[in-house]
DNA sequence: AGCACGCCGACT
DNA sequence: GTCGGCGTGCTC
């Protein structure tokens, strides 16, 4: 049978305008041998340039000119890296994004296996040379060819462009039109996987005679190796020669003897996971816990597709409550994924699943290298593991039967892509769940208020744990009024209160957290005489002054220079430093209490692959007394001897231009004072503030969540914000600020003119809180309706009538369905 | 997106 | 009269 076959591609280009199926003959040979979801090579365009594709359908009819089909060129790998599942994900992620369908395959699949292929210019070898008639071109055309002849292979385009300029582009184009040159496109494949050498015995009767013969001639190194090999068939290389230090020679020799063999395997990389190592406790879980696992259970079993949100406290134990559900589903010879915000910050949590559940555990986090990231998704794809704990990207592990999907710490604002498709790992868990029927768990101490509504209203099934796992209550919180501290004559970073009782924990050996939320030295710089700040100059945002080095950073861009001593604008020297940071606690601490041995957690401080790990490890060792630092601090560390936490301006959040900052305060609020007391001595928080009145602070003391939740509500029902409505924000960025602007009010008219009967409440524009990054201007328009799927149709289809209707150059434009963050 | 081709102004 | 700028349109 030899018919014509097609397949159905989606060619690998982020641009809507190619966002559609490309039909490729598949080749006789190739026919048996493609199937739907696996990448091709293929020509595309007019200069036929080699591009990887996925395959979507494979088909034997077409509705365009056959002359007009091109062929796949080659398979790129030998199964589908896309299963049928995966294909569905992301085409419902294409919908509810509105991106790319080829955005949504990149975010599925692990980063670093594209095929991107390169320019080569070459001389046309059928042209002959004493044709060949350069007289009519330029000085230029005539150097290039001679470059590309002296080189006497073909040369990378990039290499032309980089000797040449700008003025390459067009010589080259007449060189090809003469057919003096042609360009070749050659495709980059990517090897992710590591090879090692594995010695091994070949079986035969030599080998004792060898073996006999080493022995006599006193050749210790081959008679070790060999003895080494008789007892462990086959080892590594670098392994045999670091164990039995022996050289390459001897195993060359043995290898010209016969008796042995080398070959390359592929491995998977087993990374570190980092942090202190945690002792393996199983336990007997508390009656709460029982209740839990109880109703998470006869879940599991009669409502597929389900979500539960778990509401636990701080230290309720919830991560065992994952465990054993987990080790429920295992049974059912199902798959878990484990979500948690960042897992280098905490790598104790994914520690527990590996001490529980071995080598059926695989992990990710964002300090891997690709390769590594690479063999912990290919573990999962091939079912060598059951679980995968990682953040926000793990909810893409292709497993073949997911059954539960846990998300620990649910209200964290990474489970949100900055990235299109801006896709949160919620809505991708419930939808993967929903495909696979599997059950999602949200687990929080303080859940969003969207989870908390959904499950009021029923829409998730609400479980909750009340107290800690542990004999201990719940730490107890002091509000700290800073505004009376100031009164009584304190203009120190710390209160009375909390300076005390720094000093006392240090005397008990105790250690002790400080919290800011600022990093550097200062947060900003100005002068006192004019009133000048400091700025970035690429971005709308003042510079943050960084002791060590005297430097100025900008936070956005990373721009750095160095702090200037007279007033760039009136030239005084009354240059100040104000508003305190990471770097001035630790300096403070230091002057004030020098017996106390301290560590600094921030973005400065743990760069590097194991920068986290060593100061988590230092600190849990008690190498420490104190420590601080920035939201890396709150995040579900479990340090047993913390007894006391201090939160040294909790106002710092609360007053953004973001309806979320009262949630986001209380939920840091309560998660930092969580990190006190979890072993055996009752914690202590202070917390410092000038707004001791702020519910948000007032809530945060009493640990109450309930008590927050109904306060917040009532707010965001007042000023008719989520969960009452749904926002649409249109983010619109340029490095021409007139024509951001003028684009904005012009997206922004066409949007509040396009409704009709519904009615879309159409916010802005107006500039974005940073209103330019990176020399790029940034203009925001929001969009409000109660009803998402409504919101979500009226501003794609007036964004893209919009984008039809007008050319847009030089702005791009960039929309978010429900932003978790206020840009 | 990224490439080729086309149409127009600033030069020999 | 040509070179080299950018605008325009297409990609199985």
């Amino acid at each position: 049978m030899n018919y014509e076959l097609y397949a159905e591609v989606i060619i690998d280009i982020a641009h809507e305008k190619v966002d559609r199926i490309f039909h490729y003959r598949i080749p006789t040979p190739l026919q048996l041998l493609l199937q739907v979801g696996m990448r091709v090579l293929v020509p595309f365009g007019r200069s036929n340039k080699k591009i990887e594709g996925y395959v979507l359908g494979i088909t034997d009819k077409i509705e365009i000119a056959s002359t007009k089909v091109k062929e796949i060129l080659q398979i790129i790998d030998d199964s589908p890296i896309l299963s049928e599942e995966m294909i569905t994900l992301s085409k419902w992620m294409r919908d509810v994004y509105q991106c790319t369908l080829i955005e949504c395959f990149h975010c599925v699949l692990p980063t670093g296996i594209q095929v991107r292929s390169q320019w080569i210019i070459e001389i046309n070898s059928k042209t002959i040379s004493s044709k060949i008639d350069l007289s009519s071109h330029s000085p230029l055309a005539q150097s290039v060819y001679e470059y590309i002849k002296k080189e006497g292979h073909g040369v990378p385009l990039k290499e032309l462009e980089d000797r040449f300029g700008n003025q390459l582009v067009q010589v080259l184009y007449s060189l090809r039109r003469d057919k003096i040159l042609i360009q070749r496109s050659v495709p980059q494949f990517k090897n992710l996987s590591k090879k090692i050498k594995m010695v091994s015995l070949i079986s035969g009767s030599k080998m004792e005679q060898v073996y006999e013969d080493c022995r006599k001639k006193n050749y210790h190194a081959q008679v070790r190796i060999l003895e080494f090999l008789l007892r462990n068939q086959q080892a590594p290389l670098l392994d045999m020669k670091q164990l039995l230090q022996v050289t390459d020679s001897s195993f060359r020799s043995l290898q010209q003897k016969g008796v042995l063999a080398i070959e390359e395997i592929e491995v998977k990389r087993n990374p570190d996971l980092g942090g202190p190592a945690i002792k393996d406790e199983f336990f007997t879980p508390t009656q709460e816990q029982k209740n839990v696992l109880q109703y998470i259970k006869k879940e599991m079993q009669t409502s597929m597709g389900q979500t539960i949100l778990l509401h636990g406290v701080t230290g309720s134990g919830k991560t065992e409550v994952y465990l054993q559900v987990i080790q429920e589903l295992l049974k059912e010879g199902k798959q878990a994924i484990v979500l948690v915000p960042e897992i280098s910050l905490t790598p104790q949590i994914t520690q527990c699943f590996i001490q529980r559940f071995g080598n059926q555990v695989a992990f990710t986090h964002s300090k891997l290298s690709i390769g590594e990231r690479y063999d912990q998704w290919r573990k999962a794809k091939e079912g060598e593991v059951s679980i995968m704990v990682g953040p926000r990207s793990a909810i893409f592990t292709p497993f073949s039967s997911l059954g539960l999907v846990i998300i620990d710490e649910e209200h964290e604002t990474t489970y949100k892509s900055d990235t299109t498709p801006k896709y949160h790992a919620r809505e991708i868990a419930m939808k993967r769940c929903e495909l696979s029927n599997g059950i999602v768990i949200l687990g929080s101490a303080t859940p969003s208020l969207e989870s908390y509504f959904l499950a009021q209203k029923g829409v998730y099934h609400l479980t909750k744990m009340d107290h800690r796992a542990t004999q201990h209550s719940l730490p107890q919180v002091y509000v700290v009024d800073m505004r009376k501290e100031l009164v009584n004559g304190n203009r120190s970073m710390f209160s009375k209160d909390l300076y005390e009782a720094l000093e006392s924990n240090l005397e008990r050996k105790e250690q002790t957290i400080l919290f800011l939320n600022r990093r550097g030295h200062s947060t900003f710089v100005s002068c006192r005489s004019c009133g000048f700040v400091l700025k970035c100059s690429r971005c709308n945002i003042s510079y943050t002054y960084h002791s060590p080095y005297a430097s100025l950073r900008c936070h956005y861009c990373g721009e750095q220079t160095k702090s200037p001593r007279i007033c760039p604008a009136c030239s005084s020297s009354y240059i100040r430093f104000f508003g305190v940071g990471t770097q001035k606690v630790e300096e403070e601490v230091n002057a004030l209490l020098p017996q106390a041995r301290t560590l600094r957690m921030d973005l400065d401080t743990t760069s590097g692959k194991h920068g986290h790990t060593r100061i988590l490890e230092q600190f849990y060792n008690q190498k420490a007394d104190i420590l601080i630092g920035t939201q890396m601090v709150a995040k579900g560390h479990d340090f047993p001897n913390v007894t006391l936490v201090g939160v040294l301006a909790a106002d710092a959040m609360l007053y953004m231009e973001d309806f979320r900052s009262s949630e986001r305060s209380f939920q840091l609020l309560t998660q930092v004072a969580g990190r006190a007391g979890r072993g055996d001595q009752k914690g202590r928080v202070y917390i410092q503030t000038y707004t001791p009145e702020h519910y948000s602070i007032q809530t945060a003391q009493k640990q109450d969540y309930e008590a927050f939740y109904k306060h917040e509500l009532l707010y965001r029902k007042e000023m008719q914000y989520p969960p009452y409505t749904h926002l649409y924000s249109i983010l619109l960025v340029g490095s021409k600020e007139k024509k951001v602007i003028r684009t904005s009010f012009f997206l922004a008219d066409f949007l509040k003119s396009g409704y009709q009967g519904e009615i879309f409440q159409v916010i802005g524009p107006s500039p974005a809180s940073i209103s330019k990054i990176n020399n790029e201007y940034r203009w925001r328009i929001m969009i409000k309706h109660p009803d998402q799927t409504l919101l979500q149709q009226y501003a794609y289809n007036r964004i893209t009538h919009f984008l039809q209707k007008n050319n847009i150059l030089d702005v791009q434009i960039y929309r978010d369905m429900n932003p978790l963050v206020m840009y």
